[in-house]
DNA sequence: ATTACTGCAAAGCATTTGCAAATGC
DNA sequence: GCATTTGCAAATGCTTTGCAGTAAT
């Protein structure tokens, strides 16, 4: 399935959330939709704003930040903060649940996955009879890269 | 040994600290470090301030920002934020290092550790060439008292 | 038609910063 | 005495919100 094809259906989903929702499907919700599956990388809200603020088809700040909560709780993006202030997105669909190394010298985020730490924690938390939905781990340190 | 006692072999390390920095060792720095080592639970660093706003040796916000700071920077504090946008603090000194469920409902903060994580963390570093310095794990749901 | 969404600009809010006065060394 | 720190208040920067106009159903 290229590319194209995974946004599409992905769309698609998303308008389904929508509609469940009683909300409508507007123009400015997909093209934010599209732009942000099309990245790979890790972003934040101000600079999709940004980046969508200039084309042809201009979207809004204010709407960046409100499609992005309607992506969030649909599940299509992940939240999480580097421990800085900003909250930073990635989008999810077609992805594998991985977990992240953030380089303190570079900034770098590396993507990694282990399935015996899934394991892990859905075992502590049945332990502490916690009803576990989701989890985020960050490991801090210095990449290959930035090692002396 | 007392917690009063901690409390003082703590201040002494972090007078250390403060000298090798060639900073200064203040009062409204004590006042602000021993506050917060006597709480234990998570805490913003806007509601360290707030608290010591009003006693009779006051201290001002942007002091307690920060200090805060340099207790991170030397590891007495550690800083994560919940998926909002804030930063939560907790102490670290006298703690054994663990990782948080965080109630999506009533919000609680509830500490768990196990030896096995820490193992699989060291083990991923290792094996993705990353020089692992520190880590923050928290698992997402709900608590036992909110679920249905 | 009705109701929700958008864009804009203003408001919010936690955090940071500039500067004169105070304090540590 | 000199350099750092403090307190204050103003500034910053990301995010949210109110509102009047616009678009979706």
């Amino acid at each position: 399935m290229s590319e194209e094809e995974t946004i599409n259906k992905a769309w698609q989903e998303f308008v389904e959330f929508i509609k469940s929702k009683g909300d409508r499907v507007t123009r400015a919700r997909q093209i934010i939709f599209e732009h942000v599956m099309r990245r790979h990388d890790h972003f934040r809200a101000d600079d999709v704003a940004l980046k969508l603020s200039g084309g042809q088809e201009r979207v809004s700040r204010g709407t960046v930040y409100r499609t992005l909560a309607l992506m969030e709780e649909s599940g299509f993006v992940r939240a999480f903060s580097d421990g800085d202030t900003h909250r930073h997105y990635e989008h999810v669909y077609g992805h594998k649940h991985h977990e992240h190394f953030i380089c303190e010298k570079c900034g770098k985020f590396i993507e990694f996955e282990n399935p015996e730490l899934l394991e892990i924690i859905t075992r502590c938390s049945k332990t502490y009879g916690f009803e576990e939905s989701s989890h985020k781990l960050v490991v801090f340190g210095l990449c290959r890269d930035c090692q002396d």
